[in-house]
DNA sequence: TTTGCTAATTATCTTTTGTTAATCCTTGAG
DNA sequence: CTCAAGGATTAACAAAAGATAATTAGCAAA
């Protein structure tokens, strides 16, 4: 039976991308589940599989010299989750990645996807435009720090994420703008007010 | 006469680049100087130029709507500056890109760049290895901002940044930070009492 | 329903930051 | 040398954030 999901993560996963694409793809690309609090990478890994989520949520944290998991990105459905830094910087992953949810994710061996894009050299342009995205959304993140303020950086997170906001536990949001979980409540708490 | 300051600096421009690489780069390249307070790129330029610094340095600041320059960044030698949004994202640049000090740069057109590149498949790699440690870069300093509260921030600042201390003015250092040059200044008396 | 767990909020207090303005310093032009 | 201009520091006050602890809310398992 043919796995609509699959085809249609595939699609979404770029640009420009037409039926001979997303067949080679197809054929390369393996299906997994992972139940709420599974791992996708541990810190110290160097895996180089590539997931794209189809439903669920996964989320990157580190552990600091408190023992305290500080939550760093989520990651939700169509969005590629990989081990950055085995992939871009040969590295130890220094993050963990956790599913909040139960995720279902296509996934791919980066090496394998790599020489499917050496024969398909199409699939190089789509390649090209998926960094740039990753590169677009750091570059507009540290923007947002050294431009705005704590409450203004949360307007903005859930102007951007809208539907993230009811799916992602407020502390983990603290952590990814910057500020305390309690400081959090309390920027919260002043925009109701002025809202009234 | 051979312009030695030029071949130095495109060997400086990444790894790997044998003699052969250096020649097709230096025959395409020029050079230029701009004096302080000259810019390489004006917010809404979408040049498509590339610079590698020689000599002085550059930052990028935005206007806030208070009508006051944000500085987001500053280039110093052997670092390249180019207009991202343009080159990146086929937008207006959102930056201006002022010369601190008198800057002498190599500059390349980046669609000639791209024609060298693809004549010369080997620099392939060495612009991939470019935009890796431009996406490295920019985590880190998304995670500085997650991780590290403004005072760690600074230290952290001083510490992967020595040579900028006496050639940057501290309320650059302080909106690259995301704090203000008066609480900047706090945090450095802080550190200093500390010390002794 | 009750119990137990975790997140979220609230309270209290301390520390830090933002804001505005004044003062001090350095430096370059005349 | 004097003066002007801009950067850095300091002061004073208000606002916000951090830290810690207590309380409340939500929710799933027993």
């Amino acid at each position: 039976m043919i796995d609509f999901s699959k085809i249609k993560s595939i699609y979404k996963l770029g640009r420009n991308l037409d039926l001979s694409d997303v067949q080679v793809l197809f054929s390369a690309a393996g299906k997994k589940s992972f139940k709420q609090g599974d791992f996708l990478f541990r810190q110290g890994s160097k895996s180089r599989m590539v997931y794209l989520i189809n439903k669920g949520l996964v989320r990157t944290f580190k552990v600091n010299e408190r023992g305290e998991e500080i939550s760093i990105k989520v990651f939700s459905e169509h969005q590629i989750v990989a081990n950055v830094h085995a992939l871009m910087f040969d590295q130890e992953s220094e993050y963990n990645y956790e599913c909040m949810e139960a995720v279902s994710a296509i996934c791919l061996d980066y090496d394998q996807l790599q020489q499917i894009i050496d024969k398909h050299p199409k699939l190089e342009k789509n390649r090209k435009y998926i960094l740039q995205r990753l590169l677009k959304e750091s570059f507009k993140r540290v923007e947002s720090f050294v431009l705005l303020n704590p409450e203004e950086r949360y307007l903005k997170f859930i102007e951007d994420n809208p539907g993230l906001m009811n799916r992602v536990p407020n502390k983990y949001i603290a952590n990814m703008l910057g500020v305390t979980p309690v400081s959090l409540s309390r920027i919260r708490k002043r925009i109701a007010e002025k809202k009234r």
